[in-house]
RNA sequence: GGUGGGGUAUCCAAGAGGCUAAAGGACGUAGACUGUAAAUCUAUUAGGAGUUUCCUUUCGGGGGUUCGAAUCCCUCCCCCACCA
């Protein structure tokens, strides 16, 4: 790696990146020799890590090949106020202890995808328990109310007169406060993160300190093909996903979002995803199934799951493998409802699993019933197939 | 602090005493067609039951008027705008 020029090292800083501002500081930087300092924020809002996460997590690990020195900050203080970015409405406040469950399970995916040798992982609240109210003040004097609100989401919010919080506000100075405490040389994050790292880059330069570049990554879209990958829309898949579902999930998604998943996730280069673009859009959805899989869960499992796929959705037949199910009081189950329903394999209500059979969605033994009233005729171990995924064996 | 306008299901949004479990979208789910893609069409979208009907919960919270309230009254909470 020593052997790259800076100017290829920042060739492969920028790869795949939407926005990259500061290259001539860093240019500096990298002729210095010394490894730089990256910083990655991440909020722990929810349970899981998702593959939008994904995608800069590859890029910390590209620069972590090039030498350079990554730092993995969980902004478990700055969650408290909740990230406002891309948000037309603010956050819901969670408590400390979500915030700590939250974080615990976001260190333990990161390191599916990084090295946890070589990551320094930091949480906010450790420098922002401390900090003062003074530091807060002369922190805030540096940003101008025009300018946040020159930002998009906090634009459209207060034109459409959706109420922004003060603390809102806020949560941009403090994310840029992180990279003074830090020093960080680059600051990455999602495109949508634009704002808040440039903010960073101003106030470092107010401290006196050499400003940050800015590495945006662009954002994931999402399994409906339209939307940012995000929690917030359902349209997600986590790191901590079956692999089952993580190998439907991804043949669910449009064919016109497959590429960026190629170029993002497996990091494989342009002519390459343009030639997949001549291929077989089915197979080319089948190989990006199964090397996510492979890189998760092994290529054994990915086999597997593909094999389940052709089975269940390609000869829509039974799979090998399902859940089973020992029903021991038979007598006082009269119905395919009850019957499911005490499997609790089953999520969701008795209504709606009665609707689902109305329409034509269940099947027993590959015959669809229709009428949820009807007696089971429960002699002899039966396959439930509830929509097109869920199947589980009864046993009598 | 003053004045005015609001809070309806996952989201947007109608309704202004009974026909309202609440129009219409969007999203979601299931079915048809397929490649678990897209597009299109159909159904459905609070929970429970003895299931062509009944019960429970739901229109910001609480209380009241009425045979009957999302709709009227009281009170509390929250949001928005304009003026200061």
């Amino acid at each position: 790696m020593e052997l790259l020029t800076i100017d290829q090292q920042l060739a492969i800083i920028q790869q795949n990146a939407e926005t990259f501002i500061g290259a001539s500081d860093l240019k500096e930087k990298l002729a210095n020799g010394t490894p730089l300092r990256i910083k990655l924020g991440v909020d722990p809002t929810r349970p899981d890590l998702t593959f939008g996460h994904w995608v800069v997590f590859n890029k910390l690990r590209q620069l972590q090949a090039l030498g350079h020195h990554i730092i993995f900050v969980i902004g478990d203080y700055t969650t408290r106020i909740g990230d406002p970015s891309g948000r037309s409405s603010t956050r819901p406040v969670l408590t400390v202890e979500q915030i700590e469950a939250n974080s615990q399970t976001y260190l333990d995916q990161a390191f599916k995808i990084l090295d946890p040798q070589k990551t320094e992982t930091r949480r906010n609240s450790e420098w922002f328990e401390k900090m003062s109210f003074g530091d807060l003040l002369s922190l805030t004097r540096q940003v101008t109310v025009a300018q946040l609100l020159e930002r998009e989401d906090f634009n459209k919010r207060y034109t459409s007169k959706t109420p922004i919080a003060l603390v809102e506000f806020l949560y941009p100075v403090l994310q840029a406060y992180d990279s003074i405490v830090l020093q960080s040389d680059i600051e990455l994050g999602g495109a949508d993160q634009l704002f808040n790292l440039c903010l960073g880059r101003q106030f470092q330069k107010c401290f006196g300190q050499n400003p940050q570049a800015v590495l945006c990554m662009p954002l994931l879209v999402g399994l409906d093909g339209v939307k940012k990958m995000s929690k917030s829309f359902g349209n997600y898949i986590t790191f901590n996903d079956t692999s089952t579902d993580m190998y439907g999930k991804i043949m669910s998604i449009p064919d016109n979002t497959m590429w960026d998943y190629f170029k993002l996730l497996l990091l494989e280069p342009t002519e390459k995803v343009e030639e997949r673009k001549k291929q077989s859009p089915m197979a080319m959805k089948k190989e990006l199934a199964y090397s996510v899989v492979t890189r998760f869960f092994g290529e054994s499992i990915a086999q597997e799951e593909q094999k389940h796929f052709e089975t269940v959705f390609s000869h829509n037949a039974i799979p090998d493998d399902m859940p089973e199910f020992t029903i021991d009081h038979f007598a006082q189950c009269k119905t395919w409802v009850d019957i499911i329903v005490a499997t609790n394999l089953y999520q969701g209500s008795k209504k709606e699993l009665k609707r689902l059979i109305e329409q034509g969605g269940v099947e027993i033994n590959q015959e669809r019933i229709s009428n949820p009233q009807a007696p089971a005729q429960l002699t002899t171990p039966s396959i439930v197939r509830i929509g097109k995924r869920l199947f589980f064996k009864i046993l009598v």
